[in-house]
DNA sequence: ATTACCTTGTGAAATCATTCACAAGCCCGC
DNA sequence: GCGGGCTTGTGAATGATTTCACAAGGTAAT
């Protein structure tokens, strides 16, 4: 299949947040305006996005509002549970491993680990907090699918390329530096001062 | 001046943050080209980036590493303190509030908002957490400039309506749901499930 | 001062993404 | 079964962003 865009995976991600919204709601059907209309998109787009994947709905009707979503969670991969493991149990470690929206959607986290012996066995929402020595042993083991990085900008790298040798092959990192990956690898990045300093751009520049 | 995507801003935050390191080890000049290869970018992007807000470098031997420092700072606005309120003092609210990151680059905590009375009073970081229903009152008085967004979905456009209401113009939003706000103010979105569930398309697409 | 060598700044070209616009298809009422 | 009214799916057009490629300008060594 063709490359798709990231920016189309994003879309298709929203627009199957909306519709399970919508589903709730009782309706059976939708338009390709109607959930454009939700996260700022055009009928166009929603419509060039969907059909990159195939052909869902039914012309002068719309889309079944169920059909739409089974399609889209199987595009995402989301019609399965994946396993997760945060290293990190700092600040933001800690919120993550508790964060109830992973869960929901199917992300489990099967493992949280730090290399601080104050936090070593704490734990966070039923997950208890290993040492980051027992990483590569619990990666062979459990065959977690995605690690979240939550260290400090200058242990990232080393983690990542523990998990990496491990065999996890999807990465989100929430340290503040740019990381290297192997090709087969897919990394994305959270990095919040970074969104920060885009608004004080939008601030400083707000004349235009 | 002409429109700057946000990729390019983007970038240049990240062009920052490397000089800032560069500059550490003692280094005086940098060319596009070492500046790219951190990134992932590429020289040309480095000058045509730059190239949009002027001409910081010297033909034959590269940029000033503390002049281009300057400049980049400037134009990101990043030359002065920002103040910043976070609505919202549960997992991910605290977990900001206590970000180091933050505070290091210039954006300033000066208020956090919850409307549970179990954390109101507490402390985070210094930072007394105060009760929603002085918002409007602490923003006409503080006149912070950023408000984070840190609360559940449900309530969040709620609480957008009253901080836009009370002067925010720029806004961090961490909710997962979409919202909306009037031209004159800038809304940016970290959405963590979002970010795992694009990691979850590119492993069940890995074979590409 | 001249030469050899680098690196910038920038139009032009190429690529990528979005929007337009409309034929084709489907539902529904009659 | 036919016609009116919607909405999809999709080429074509437009717009945005990235990459290319090279003239222009600077350094440094001799």
């Amino acid at each position: 299949m063709k490359r798709i865009a990231e920016s189309t995976v994003r879309r298709l991600s929203a627009y199957l947040r909306f519709l399970e919204e919508f589903e709730a709601q009782g309706h059976q059907t939708i338009s390709s305006g109607e959930l454009a209309a939700q996260g700022g998109a055009t009928s166009a787009q929603v419509r060039k996005d969907l059909s990159f994947f195939g052909s869902f709905g039914k012309r002068g009707l719309g889309y079944s509002v169920s059909a739409l979503s089974s399609s889209l969670r199987e595009i995402l991969g989301l019609g399965r549970q994946w396993n997760v493991v945060i290293v990190g149990a700092g600040k933001i470690g800690a919120a993550l491993a508790q964060y109830e929206g992973f869960r929901a959607r199917g992300f489990n986290v099967v493992g949280v680990y730090d290399e601080d012996p104050a936090r070593v066995g704490g734990t966070l929402d039923g997950v208890v907090v290993r040492d980051q020595r027992e990483l590569e042993a619990d990666i062979a083991r459990l065959k977690p699918h995605i690690a979240l990085i939550a260290v400090p900008a200058e242990a990232a790298q080393a983690l990542v390329d523990r998990v990496v040798r491990s065999g996890i092959r999807a990465i989100l990192n929430f340290a503040p530096t740019p990381l290297m990956v192997p090709e087969k690898v897919t990394l994305r990045s959270v990095n919040m001062a970074l969104e920060l300093e885009i608004l004080s751009y939008a601030l400083v520049n707000a004349d235009d």
